[in-house]
DNA sequence: TAGAAACTATGATATTTGTCATGTTTTGAT
DNA sequence: ATCAAAACATGACAAATATCATAGTTTCTA
């Protein structure tokens, strides 16, 4: 099995602090676990006992509504850790966790991560920043969802994956969503996200081939209102 | 000066945690501060040099919008820390704090808090613990604000209001927000805001005097859609 | 305690967004 | 390669919410 010394995943994430003893000592009780597409990593709800560390492929953190519509909170790359708040916080998960394409990811239990947090102070802080950073992210998040339009939020949904996920040599976006997944992300109905994605086509924003799609004009979209 | 060995504000927050001599430390750096209402404590985009903490009145965070309005993100009552996000990830406030009322905080270093984190781990595993509640809550927030009419919305903010800072013996909310604030809390137009709390006065869920509002039937704001 | 300023209230109307219905296209499994 | 299922697209309409206008009340201050 593959060592977390090695892995360049470890480098985005906290653990790039953790000794080469600790990583060892990581690397000896963590476990590796394949998903497809669509596959649930952990529902709402649940209790973890450990932490998943993004190796490969992208996730979604989800929450299910009262009206049976879920909403996507946030979307997880490589190196990017999932569950790491429920574990802290000795709490259940309120959000379930979903393979968005085939999704390779490290799991390490509880106990490794909570053994480190307080044998070693570089990692505790750097968990601490990264919450940090996180609230924010999800304070304004809360603002823009209060105060944006429905175009303009999922106008800046599409450059925020082409700024994390990035696109191929042809100028698609690498990581291909449904319009019920930019939906989900926009926090608006599926009908509504494919109207306004039809709109931009016809605005000459973007261009699309079947799910692809590229941004053609981003000063454009970023001046939506 | 008071002290902060004595003050019962500490116990709420993750001071409760310091040691005597740490206390003592910090008792020794603080300084005690009052603001009047509607002051500013923090601008938006500042660099704190400490945190405040707290010992009475009721602060709000907000962030100014494009358009001009404000959102509130989150009401501080008594122990509560404000800027401790921002002292931690060293970033300029994402927000403002306000004064809802008189308010008397307690102003301790920067470079208090952070020695702390280094030196005690309880201390910093419980604002660990803090932040991932407090990212929790943010996520929740933003799920309402995608997933939850105005109304009901609002309802809840009632209910908040109740819960977390009581009422007086007649049964009206002890703190008394003006419906423009209500509506920044709830992220509507204050005209909106007004016209549901007129609303829920007819249909005998709450009674008003003046800006004073008391629940009339709980559950029945509860069953809000 | 008068007067101004801020806040509350409500109607009319416009805009945004959601819902339902229906048809077309794309995708993926056999 | 074919077919079914999923995803996309679009019209018609309904509902929620924002905006603008205008007036009445409360609160604060000189």
């Amino acid at each position: 099995m593959s060592k977390c010394e090695q892995c360049i995943s470890r480098q985005l994430n906290s653990m790039k602090t953790l000794t080469t003893e600790e990583l060892r000592q990581v690397s000896a009780c963590k476990s590796t676990r394949f998903y497809k597409k669509g596959d649930v990593i952990f529902d709402e709800g649940e209790s973890l006992n450990g932490i998943f560390c993004v190796r490969s492929g992208v996730a979604k953190l989800t929450k299910l509504s009262a009206n049976g519509k879920d909403h996507t909170v946030k979307l997880l790359g490589k190196g990017e850790l999932l569950g790491q708040r429920s574990v802290i916080s000795d709490e259940r998960t309120n959000l379930s966790a979903v393979a968005i394409n085939d999704i390779e990811l490290c799991y390490v239990p509880k106990d490794q991560l909570l053994t480190h947090i307080q044998g070693n102070n570089a990692f505790s802080l750097d968990i601490l920043r990264n919450l940090a950073t996180d609230l924010r992210g999800a304070e304004d998040d809360l603002i823009n969802m209060a105060q944006k339009s429905v175009k303009q939020r999922l106008a800046e949904a599409l450059i925020y994956v082409q700024n994390t996920f990035g696109h191929d040599s042809e100028g698609y976006l690498s990581l291909v969503l449904s319009r019920e997944e930019y939906a989900s992300i926009v926090g608006t109905a599926t009908e509504s996200a494919i109207r306004i994605l039809s709109q931009f086509k016809k605005d000459g924003l973007i261009s699309t081939t079947g799910k692809q799609i590229k941004i053609e004009d981003l000063e454009g979209l970023k001046r939506i209102e």
